[in-house]
DNA sequence: GCTGGCACTCGTATGCGCCGAGTGCCAGGA
DNA sequence: TCCTGGCACTCGGCGCATACGAGTGCCAGC
C-alpha cells in the first residue's frame, strides 16, 4: 500500500499538473507544497507512484503527469468535492428560474453547466419511459389521420401523426381521447402498455383498426432507444486545449455528435448518483482522453434523466464535480415546480 | 471591365484553391486548365485581378488566393449551382422520409445537410408567426394552474405553464379551448392577436382575469425573437480545416454558440431564395473567415424557415448551393405531408 | 498583345548546437 | 531504514544558418 505521504505527492501532482497543464517536476512540487522533505525524497516517491501506474513520463527527463489510474485514486479517495459558494448558487437559481419551458430549461442547463465547469456539457431530456402521464392529447387532422400528443409531468411533449387504417369520426376520437386518459393520466408510462392493452375490445369493430394504430404508435413513442434526447453546449471550450489538442478534439466532436453513443455512456450506470468515468474506462475511444462527470436529476426521489459534463482528464475534478451536483439539484427543482 | 479570359482565369484559380486548398501559381494553372496562353500571359491577366482585388497573395513570391470580393465575383457571375444527382435525390428523400416527428425532421435535416457538404450545418425550426394554427390545448394542472399547448401546421408544439390570478373550473377550461380554437385554428399565427383580442369579454369577470392571463401567455409566445429555434450539426467538419484553423475555429464555434448571431444573420434577408454571405459580409466578426449558404423552406409556396451550412470561404460554392436547395426542397415535402 | 527568359523574393524545410529542466543513482548521515 | 545533497546523464525545445524551390515581375522580341 501507498504512504500517506506518497498519496500526498499524488494529490500534490494532480493539483499542480491541472493547474499549470504542464508536467510536473520534484523540485517544483516541494517549492509549490509543504511536503516537508526534500526533492530528492519526492522523486523515490514519484519512482514508486510510476511503477504502480499513478503517474508517467511523457519522455525521459520530463515531469510528471497522471495516468488513468492516478485520476482515479485522486477522485475516490484523495478528493472531494468542492461545493458551490452561496453567490453561485443563487446565480444557478437566478439563471434557470427564468425558463419558459422544457426546451429552455435543457437549453439554460447546458449553457449553465457550460459556462460554470468550462467545459462541454450534455443534459439528457427526461426520459419518457420513467415520467408519469400528465395528458394525452388525440387531433383529427383528417377523416383518416390522427395526431397524438403526450404531455409528461416535467413538460415533456412528444408528438405523433397516425394514418389510420379506417375514417375516424370526432366522436371515436373524444370517446377514445377519454377513455385513454382516465386509464394513463398520472399513472408512469412505463406501465402504459399494460393499462391499454385491452381498450380496443371495448371499441366498436370498425374503430378496432385504428384504435389499435393509435395505441402502438403511442408503445412505439415509449421505446427506450428512441425515446431519449439529450442537448450538447459549450463545445468551445474544446479550443481551450487547441495546444496540444488539434488533432485529439476532432474524435470527441465525433463522439459527442454521436448522440447514441453518449446516450448509451450515460445510460451505463443505473445509479442516479454521480459518477466519474476517465479516459479509458470511456468505451468510446475517441473519449479516451476525456472524463465524463455525471449525475442524475429527477423532479422527485427518482432521477428521470442525467446531465454532466465531459472534459479533458486533466480537468478540476472537485469543481466540477462540485458543479454537477448542484446543478443537477436545481433542475430537479425547477422540474419538480412546473 | 474584365475581359472574358481574365473572369476564366479568376474561375480556374477559385476551382483549384478550393481542390488543393493551396494559393495556385501561374504554371499550374495553365497546367490544369486549357486556357490556350502561356503563363507570363496569365501573370499579367493575375496583376490585373489582383489590381482589382479579386485575388491577392498570401505573401511575396506564393501563390494567389481570391479574396471575398472574388468569391462574390465568382459566385455571381462565373459558377451556377451544382444540381444533385437522382442517387444523391433518392438518398436525401429516403433519409428525411423515416422521421416521426418535427425534431426528427430537424435532426436528420441538420444531419444531412453537413453529411452532404461536410460542413457545420444549420436549420432553423419552422416560425410559429409565420406557420398556421392547427390546434390550442388547455389542460388544468390545479385549480389555478393551466398549461397552453400550441400546435402548429408544421408539427411544431409549444408549450406553456399558467399560473391563474383565481381557480379555473374544467366547464370554464372546455369553454375557452372552444372558443379559442374555433377563432384560431387553420388560422396564421401571425393574425391569432387581433382574433382573440376581444376574447376576454364575452367571459364572466371572475374568468376575465385567467383569460387575459392565458392569452397574454399566447401572445408572448409568439413574440418574433423569443420564438425561434434553430438546431446545429456537423461541427466536426471544421477540423477539416485544423492545419490553419487552430485560432479560426474558435471565433466559429463561438458564433455557432451564440444562437441569436446565427438567427439575427439568417434573418437578415426577407428573400426566401439562397443566400451566400461571404467572409466580411458577415456581419459578425467570429465569422469574417466563413461563408453562409441559406435558403428559405416552407410546407408550401411560403418560407418558413431557413436552413443553410457555414463554411470556410474557401468553399465549393455550386455543390454546397445545390446540396443545400435540394435539401430545402425536401424538407419542404416532407413538412407539407405531415 | 502574347511569349520565353531571367533575376529576385521569400517562406519552408533541414540540420546543428546549446540550454536547461528533470531524472536516476549513490554515498553519507540521522 | 529512511532521508538528503551531489552529480552525471538524457532529451525535448529553441534559435540560427543554410539550401531549396515555387512563384513573381519585368523586359525584349515576335
Amino acid at each position: 500500500m501507498l504512504s500517506e505521504r506518497r498519496l500526498q505527492v499524488l494529490r500534490a501532482i494532480v493539483q499542480d499538473y491541472v493547474g499549470t497543464e504542464e508536467p510536473v517536476g520534484s523540485k517544483a512540487l516541494t517549492e509549490r507544497h509543504n511536503l516537508g522533505v526534500s526533492p530528492a525524497t519526492v522523486r523515490n516517491d514519484m519512482a514508486a507512484l510510476e511503477e504502480e501506474g499513478y503517474i508517467a513520463q511523457p519522455h525521459t527527463s520530463a515531469g510528471r503527469i497522471p495516468t488513468d489510474k492516478g485520476y482515479r485514486l485522486f477522485v475516490d479517495k484523495l478528493a472531494g468535492v468542492k461545493p458551490m459558494s452561496a453567490p453561485e448558487r443563487r446565480a444557478i437559481q437566478n439563471f434557470l428560474d427564468g425558463a419558459v419551458d422544457l426546451d429552455d430549461v435543457v437549453a439554460r442547463t447546458v449553457r449553465l453547466l457550460a459556462q460554470l465547469t468550462r467545459q462541454v456539457a450534455v443534459v439528457q431530456y427526461p426520459s419518457l419511459t420513467r415520467s408519469t402521464v400528465r395528458h394525452v392529447e388525440l387531433l383529427s387532422l383528417a377523416p383518416a389521420r390522427v395526431m397524438l400528443v403526450l404531455i409528461t409531468d416535467t413538460g415533456r411533449v412528444e408528438q405523433r401523426v397516425i394514418d389510420c387504417p379506417a375514417p375516424f369520426g370526432e366522436t371515436s376520437l373524444a370517446d377514445l381521447r377519454a377513455r385513454l386518459n382516465s386509464r394513463v393520466a398520472g399513472r408512469r408510462f412505463r406501465d402504459v402498455p399494460q393499462l391499454v392493452e385491452d381498450l380496443p375490445d371495448s371499441f366498436d369493430v370498425e374503430d378496432r383498426g385504428t384504435v389499435s394504430a393509435v395505441l402502438s404508435t403511442l408503445l412505439e413513442t415509449l421505446v427506450e432507444e428512441n425515446e431519449e434526447r439529450l442537448m450538447i453546449g459549450g463545445t468551445v471550450n474544446l479550443t481551450r486545449f487547441a495546444h496540444d489538442f488539434p488533432l485529439t478534439i476532432r474524435p470527441v466532436l465525433e463522439a459527442l455528435e454521436e448522440q447514441v453513443v453518449l446516450l448509451k455512456l450515460l445510460g451505463e450506470t443505473q445509479d442516479p448518483g454521480m459518477t466519474v468515468r476517465i479516459g479509458h474506462e470511456n468505451a468510446h475511444e475517441g473519449l479516451n482522453s476525456t472524463s465524463i462527470v455525471s449525475v442524475g436529476y429527477g423532479s422527485g426521489g427518482e432521477a428521470v434523466a442525467k446531465l454532466g459534463v465531459v472534459g479533458p482528464t486533466r480537468m478540476d475534478y472537485p469543481g466540477t464535480m462540485g458543479a454537477v451536483r448542484a446543478v443537477a439539484r436545481y433542475v430537479g427543482q425547477i422540474l419538480a415546480e412546473s
